[in-house]
DNA sequence: AATCCATATTCCCATGCAGCGATGAAAGCG
DNA sequence: CGCTTTCATCGCTGCATGGGAATATGGATT
């Protein structure tokens, strides 16, 4: 009967739930979100990151550490550098549905123009 | 011509960037996502969801509160108590969209097992 | 080997925040 | 009016983590 997990009706143990939230929580960050917004450009070096968003080599180098590790991120050695570029196009759907909802809600905060 | 944001290729700023990592880390919890999980099987009362997902009261009106102001919960006093709803069924779709994704890396680490 | 470059890592500090206990507030009910 | 029920809020503590400066690592060039 294969009684592995799926004990309440697909009801997620605690496990699982920090599995999810910990893959929520590579997306949680300002930071994170703008080297994946740059990387949506396409493949770029640590370096490129670093000066296109505008905060320390090391800072930049941990998140994308963060990212990787969720396997949001790919690093690709290419002869001196390393070239990072998104691992996963789920990126662009769940940033996608995000900020959907966010202009749903604003538009709804702001529509009540009408008079 | 409406230059009104959009100013390099809807590359966003700080702080709409900022908005999308705070809806972001609504989901980032494991307890939070507890509460969805529950709340998807259809409405429930605060004192439900407490005994439901088994932390203290303090902590679900806490977490309710910061899923009610990240647009994805409905908070509706009816009668005595308050009965809680998911807001935005965007939740489903981004629940989903994680969880396929930690299944498809999980399956790719269990995979090699070919001999 | 010495050196330069691109990344990674370590140490440190400050902030954020989940969780608990205690208390407050508000609605039914005797 | 008190009393109970239901939920929200406050104060607090411990832990996680974003960020910076300094340092380590590792490949390439000379």
């Amino acid at each position: 009967m294969k009684a592995k997990g799926r004990k309440d009706e697909g009801r997620l143990g605690g496990d699982q739930l920090e599995r999810v939230a910990h893959l929520f929580k590579a997306f949680a960050e300002p930071t994170r979100l703008a080297i994946l917004q740059e990387l949506k450009g396409g493949s770029r070096t640590v370096g490129e990151v670093v000066t296109a968003i505008g905060t320390s080599q090391a800072n930049v180098s941990k998140q994308l550490r963060i990212l990787r590790e969720a396997g949001v991120v790919k690093h690709e050695k290419q002869g001196t550098s390393v070239s990072c570029s998104i691992a996963d196009p789920v990126v662009f759907e769940l940033c996608e549905l995000v900020c959907d909802k966010i202009n749903r809600d604003l538009a709804r905060d702001t529509a009540p123009l009408r008079f």
